[in-house]
RNA sequence: GGCGGAGUAGCUCAGUUGGUCAGAGCGCACGGCUCAUAUUCGUGAUGUCGGGGGUUCAAAUCCCUCCUCCGCUACCA
């Protein structure tokens, strides 16, 4: 079994900011739970540099847009080990393979007869480098201008078009039998209404800037940015070339994007492909926003979270924990520094922190630092253990929809319920009176530990780490398989700190 | 305007096909334990499940209507 995953590629007109480490985060959470599932998983993530933006910019600092954007691509790069992330590619959209890959895709759909040359014309500002629409402008004395008061004209390009209008019934189609390939569902509704409201063919390329790839004899176009930027999940598997092995392996992927460029993967992405005779994506995964402490976050307000200031002060594993343990997985959050600490504390450091603390240093005090493995479970114990088979089944259940948040909270339950079950037995009055019972309690709630921490590993990777080293128990090439069965070798204890330091208030 | 979604305890939210569905976590109150990062365990309170009407033996759950909030309504990325 394989499993693609794949980031959007991040516009490199700026420093990366929390959304960026947000949806790359999340991917590297999917990407590891999906490797303890045994898969064989590709993941992908890059930058997108074409455009007229990043060709302003450029000149802007007098600087040729390949140089600009090869400094800003590295902030993106960075970054990712920073954030705790495996990734298995960095694609960039100005390298070689990609441009071969998306003038091969165009070609293609030329031979399929799915692009044809004519006018793109509208109300364009020169001012915004933009077209609007007629309703989005107002019209004084005989003249239209935009809402912010910018003239506009009437333009007339030449541009070549993609066949979109073609591709609504199919797309409509195929969406209806393949209802969960976008998620979360009221995403899923948003997008079939819109390409039941009716598809217009598409402006594919442009001839106002010349910072992007070019048009296969035509070099007077450069390639319109969904065409170039969504064929880079193409690029990064070997096309053109399909015959290659991970080409072959990977395809389809799982898109995890934000919701602002959902329609560019779920409508105009799936028609490139059916028109190219590829198979559409196997999901797209569209993601919410965050504000801060209630605030929309902008530049212009000032209040931009710089994904190194927030994890330098929280710690990496308590930040990934929280963006993803607070809301739920698609919808918008908001990132407040009185939440962050209550999460942290409530979650980390007093139930999960506290009850590994409790038993490790309970062992090394009061049994030699070793566990055996036990035969006699009691009733008490074989329903935790019925406990952890639940809530193995409901994480794994919600882990595979993206429902990180709902998958987190099922690991929770059975903490708590750990803990629940170490005041019940109590080990501490155990050792005056039934020193076997006494480890068999231990020995139970340890297993509990373990596979607590494998199933938080893809949130909470350096924690679970540092969590199992004290119990002797290796994670690498960790598989799922009979996961609630109790451990059948000794283990052996290590002294430990806390893992998870309370966050105290300010 | 059109289409779609949502309004459930102080806060954040779960509630499959209508019948222990009135819940969880956090917060709060009281009590217990002392192994543990003053951590943990137990008990409890607060809600006319947005308003109104209807279907049904039975509705947070279906229908109608009204109110409020949000998303989408195509070529900046």
């Amino acid at each position: 079994m394989s499993f693609y995953i794949t980031t959007p590629i991040y516009y490199t007109n700026d420093v990366p900011h929390i959304g960026h480490a947000y949806t790359t985060i999340a991917c590297d959470i999917i990407a590891r739970y999906n490797k303890l599932l045994g898969k064989d998983v590709f993941f992908l993530t890059g930058t997108d540099e074409h455009g007229q933006k990043v060709e302003k910019a450029a000149i802007k600092l007098n600087l040729n847009p390949k140089e600009f954007v090869d400094k800003l691509s590295v902030n993106f790069i960075n970054l990712i080990p920073f954030l705790g992330c495996e990734i298995d590619d960095f694609i960039r959209t100005t390298e070689d393979r990609h441009i071969k890959s998306s003038q091969a895709l165009w070609k293609q759909l030329e031979k399929n007869n799915q692009i044809y040359l004519s006018n793109y014309e509208g109300w364009y500002s020169i001012r915004d480098e933009a077209y609007y629409l007629e309703s989005e402008l107002k019209k004084i004395d005989g003249k239209y201008f935009t809402n912010n008061g910018s003239p506009v004209e009437w333009v007339k390009e030449e541009s070549y078009f993609f066949k979109l209008s073609e591709w609504e019934d199919k797309l409509i189609e195929y969406y209806e039998n393949n209802q969960n390939s976008i998620l979360p569902k009221t995403r899923y509704n948003e997008v079939l209404q819109f390409i039941k409201g009716g598809l217009k063919d598409l402006s594919i390329s442009r001839t106002t800037f010349n910072w992007g790839v070019p048009v296969p004899n035509n070099s007077k176009h450069v390639m319109y940015v969904w065409i170039d930027a969504l064929c880079n999940y193409l690029t990064a598997i070997g096309y053109p070339d399909i015959n290659n092995k991970k080409y072959n392996k990977y395809w389809p992927a799982t898109h995890i994007v934000g919701k602002d460029i959902l329609r560019f993967h779920a409508v105009y992405w799936p028609a490139f492909l059916m028109a190219a005779g590829i198979e559409p994506p196997k999901r797209i995964f569209a993601h919410g926003w965050w504000t801060n402490e209630g605030q929309k976050i902008s530049k212009s307000v000032g209040n931009v979270i710089d994904p190194y200031n927030i994890i330098n002060e929280y710690g990496l594993d308590q930040i990934r924990f929280f963006l993803f343990r607070e809301v739920p997985f698609g919808n918008d959050g908001d990132f407040s520094k009185k939440t962050i600490a209550n999460r942290i504390n409530a979650d980390l450091s007093n139930n999960f922190g506290n009850l590994v603390q409790r038993i490790s240093s309970f062992v090394i005090k009061n049994n030699n630092s070793l566990l055996k493995p036990s035969e006699n479970l009691n009733k008490v114990d074989k329903a935790l253990i019925n406990l952890l088979q639940n809530k193995y089944d409901e994480y794994c259940n919600f882990m595979n929809n993206q429902q990180i948040d709902r998958a987190i909270k099922s690991v929770l339950e059975l903490i708590s319920a750990g803990n629940a079950y170490v005041d019940n037995q109590a080990p501490w009055l155990l050792k005056k009176t039934n020193k076997i019972r006494m480890e068999e309690v231990l020995f139970v709630i340890t297993n509990i530990i373990i596979k607590s921490s494998i199933m938080l590993y893809p949130i909470i990777p350096t924690s679970s780490k540092k969590i199992l080293n004290i119990f002797n128990y290796n994670i690498d090439n960790y598989k799922f398989d009979n996961f609630a069965t109790l451990i059948k070798h000794n283990i052996k204890i290590n002294n430990s700190e806390p893992i998870f330091p309370r966050i105290l208030n300010d």
